[in-house]
DNA sequence: TTGTAAGCGTTATCAC
DNA sequence: GTGATAACGCTTACAA
């Protein structure tokens, strides 16, 4: 394939190397005649010839490459139902942009805070950073890089840096809002994980709800844990060992997974939902559908988040003048079988 | 970050590029002295220097990086139940082997076909083409150009070709022998996308199934189609106006979206399953494990088969000396709940 | 053991 | 308009 150069050209087209870049850049329509326009193009044909993305690369032009740096232990990253989504919007308009994308996984945010000088080792032009961990040192140290970078899933107030995200708090809001609005006053709230900004500002989401509704916080109700399943189920089951009286009549779930979860703990009670108790959750994950009785969810807009992350660094990573600093998506409420009012305990 | 150079480097250490180049290539280890050694260590701490992987790229050594070609016209790559787990085989060891990885996404094997040379544009050092059209040209193509690549998916016999693969004709061989050892001799092969060689392998899998138990095989029941849920539900149903007589008692679906769709096509019908009618399918695929009955499959190992086209590939672009050129993996049987023996058409 | 210099395939800045 | 020529940052003979 590759291997003639654009010297082959020059000599076959009996013009310099000067020229045939010249040609093949565009640069300025009117700097090359017509007919040696053609000559040269007409030399790139014979000779098949292609340029060499690395040597244009050194020469200062851009890679038309994006990193997207997640960090992932479990075995299966496609699966991950905040993950996927996110990917296929990042890998759309990718597609679309006719960028390059580079996937890099890490294990976690520190082995990826490690490795960052192979981000930075001038294959990509800019980075996605997917839901990095709050504490990791990995965004200040981008900071004073050279290398663009967007934050998925991190919407911290940050100056200057470049965020996609969705409205957490709104959409905590949103379905902790719902129940109260079915008249629920007990409301657990089953938290993600503590070192992902998404699971404060959710907990912050269900504060604001309550206060709106000048309902007090009850704090034993606020439960830390994990994005997951068995996180959810445990969670769940240790709720229902309180006396009745003490007993949340619905469940927020910081996301789906635990929703699913603790849908499956009570189930395994014998616990009836929605009847003894309601179960919200956030994320509408595609995955989640199958769920017996559907849950009624918050959808957030995942593969929109990736896309304009995207297009956010590209817009940075082109200069562009009118670029975008914040994207923060909402997300809207999903009525289905999993909430409705609590039976006796309107307090 | 970067932008300081090797010559920076080499400055603040007091010595010529060369040396710092020598120092950290490491290459054989004696041909610097422990002083100066530590003396370029030192001054490369310092200045947090890092090589440019493209410079490097350019003089001649690997990029490290491994590209990923795949066709997928739908909106959802990481959803696909086939491509989902190879992705995850491919972007584990990518990670192991301390590879980056580019995702190419196609629209279609034309499209990739054309964007040959970005492929082979100096970024990727090799490539996995996965699952790739029987009449597309890009194999040829490639096959004349100097990038090592892989394929999944086509396990035909070609010369020279390393391939990565299911024994598709084991596998459907396992699935209608299943079906002929409960008693079904009027067995419908619901077929998948003919331009992937797969569905040919599978059918000729059927075929011998047949044969080894001297069952003629009809070929009305032979009904082409796509791997999709739709294409088996329609199918399906089409079966299912046949003459009781001439119906099929079981339905061997190539992969098992079809199965899926089948299971669906049936019970919208009110015809039991497996009482009335069995089904199986090819895959084993973790989003299809909520159908009710659960469906009896062959499980392939499509994680492995990612991992070892890694694997392969990046022996060929190592220039192994004992590098493999097919893996072909092999699934197996497991029986749940949507095949039993026919009631009463045992002919 | 170390330095010098050529080369990798481009682009960009000059002259002409 | 077009052609030398010098970058770009690195590796690697070849000298010393």
């Amino acid at each position: 394939m590759s291997s003639v150069s654009i010297s082959d050209v020059a000599r076959r087209a009996g013009v310099s190397r000067a020229t045939v870049s010249r040609v093949l850049n565009g640069s300025t329509e009117a700097l090359v005649t017509q007919g040696t326009r053609t000559l040269v193009r007409q030399a790139v044909e014979d000779l098949g010839y292609h340029p060499s993305a690395i040597a244009r690369g050194l020469a200062g032009k851009p890679m038309n490459t994006v990193g997207i740096i997640l960090a992932y232990e479990l075995p299966s990253v496609t699966t991950d139902p905040f993950l996927s989504p996110v990917l296929d919007g990042i890998l759309a308009v990718s597609k679309r942009e006719r960028q390059k994308t580079i996937i890099f996984v890490e294990d976690n945010w520190e082995d990826a805070f490690a490795s960052l000088p192979v981000y930075c080792d001038g294959h990509c032009d800019g980075l996605v950073l997917v839901a990095p961990c709050t504490d990791s040192q990995i965004v200040g140290a981008l900071q004073s890089g050279r290398t663009p970078f967007v934050l998925i899933g991190d919407s911290r107030e940050m100056p200057g840096i470049a965020v996609a995200d969705i409205d957490n708090v709104a959409a905590a809001r949103l379905a902790v809002g719902h129940l109260l609005a079915q008249g629920h006053r007990r409301i657990a709230a089953l938290c993600g994980n503590r070192e992902l900004l998404s699971s404060h500002q959710r907990l912050q989401g269900y504060t604001e709800a309550l206060a709106e509704w000048n309902v007090p916080q009850d704090n034993s109700l606020i439960l830390p844990g994990q994005y997951w399943e068995a996180s959810g189920s445990e969670r769940a089951r240790l709720l229902m060992e309180l006396p009745i009286g003490q007993r949340p009549t619905a469940l927020f779930c910081q996301n789906e997974r635990i929703a699913v979860g603790a849908l499956e703990g009570l189930l395994s009670l014998g616990i009836r939902v929605p009847q003894e108790v309601s179960i919200i959750g956030i994320g509408d994950y595609p995955a989640m559908i199958g769920a017996t009785p559907a849950l009624t969810t918050v959808h957030i807009p995942l593969r929109k988040v990736g896309e304009r992350a995207v297009e956010m660094l590209l817009s940075h990573v082109q200069q562009s003048p009118e670029r975008e600093e914040r994207t923060i998506l909402t997300g809207w409420l999903i009525e289905r079988g999993s909430t409705a009012p609590p039976v006796c305990d309107i307090s």
